[in-house]
DNA sequence: TATGGTATGTACTGTACAGTACAGTATTAA
DNA sequence: TTAATACTGTACTGTACAGTACATACCATA
């Protein structure tokens, strides 16, 4: 290995265990020397690889934005029918938000985000942006097409999500409830598709 | 002042001035010494009258959920029309769970419900469970007279309360946008109203 | 005005933690 | 083999904090 493949090697091992406890316990309750027993090594790494706690913090929840949302961005939906379309951005965008893992970045970003507001902004982006973005996008486009009445359609977007997200995303948040099955989720999707077709037929 | 009464001013003023800075804050950053220092007098009071830091947390979140939520238990809808009762929850509903107050709340809520399990579990019953409760049996009501189609109802209040809450609630937690007017509120509940009608049109 | 419960101030204990220092060891590249 | 770079282990500093102890001051009530 490399000189600079074996720091990198490090500075990865380092990220990937402190995102773990971070997600599992949030940023108060992990100590860096829980993060170096937990990686091994020493507790210099993280000092000179992230300068700080924070440092480290910050680029572990920019690092899960992108993996855990990432999916979000890859919805291809143009060319189906509004059932379809709805049906399939719908399933993706619950199944990535309601995974608990979702779910536990999401409780530290909120938590955190008085103190780093700049987190929020990331997760925010990162996440339910590029959805809404995607889902308005094709909206937009099926209103010019007759296919939906015309109404604004970014927050016809939101209100969709919102319809299917909101109550189980609060569920899990605070705890009430253990996480959803693929089946579970299906059925959310097809009545809230269903309310949103006629909300929104021409 | 008699000798109770002046204990249980002084277990009032706790409460309150703590229970500013723990929804400021947070429950890890606020020392026991600062809400001392903010009450005045003795950290031995806090001991005496709640054990622990711990039970003091607890003693608030319960009382702030009392106080934040307990207008959701007063709207009364049972006479009114669809379209009135909706915008008369919903903007209800909104109007407090969007409050500055209310989203420090549940974020902190949110926050420490992974260490204090029952928190989750009691804003969730004082606040939103109600809400849903309510506009459920409402509904229910309504599809029995033929006013609306029949659909579980407990899912289609759930739907509406998403559609309506989620997007803005989302940018309140994640600190990218300011509290919102109570104009823009009303225009996001006549949209929803809209929407839900036609989909649960008969 | 004497008494008992209540409040205050201050000082203390023990612990946990972020961040630093540094001497020594491993690994790579010439 | 040598020099440079990166890693390790351990020990340390300073600080912040929860919780305790206690002696003193207050005040309602009889």
């Amino acid at each position: 290995m490399s000189v600079t493949a074996r720091s990198a090697a490090k500075r990865e091992a380092i990220l990937h265990a402190a995102a773990d406890l971070f997600i599992e316990k949030g940023y108060d309750k992990v100590s860096v020397d829980a993060i170096v027993q937990e990686v091994g090594g020493s507790k210099a790494n993280i000092y000179t690889y992230f300068g700080s706690k924070e440092g480290l913090f910050k680029a572990i929840v920019a690092h899960c934005c992108e993996e855990l949302l990432e999916p979000l961005s890859r919805a291809d939906i143009a060319d189906l029918s509004p059932r379809e379309a709805l049906n399939a951005i719908g399933c993706r965008f619950l199944s990535v938000v309601l995974a608990p893992r979702t779910i536990a970045l999401y409780r530290l970003v909120v938590s955190e985000s008085p103190q780093f507001p700049k987190l929020g902004q990331l997760f925010y982006e990162a996440g339910p942006e590029v959805s809404f973005q995607r889902l308005a996008a094709y909206l937009s486009q099926q209103q010019a097409m007759g296919r939906l009445r015309s109404a604004d359609p970014k927050q016809a977007a939101t209100q969709f999500f919102g319809m299917l997200l909101c109550y189980s995303q609060m569920r899990l948040l605070l705890a009430v409830t253990s996480p959803f099955s693929e089946e579970y989720i299906a059925a959310l999707v097809e009545d809230a598709v269903e309310v949103f077709l006629k909300g929104y037929a021409q």
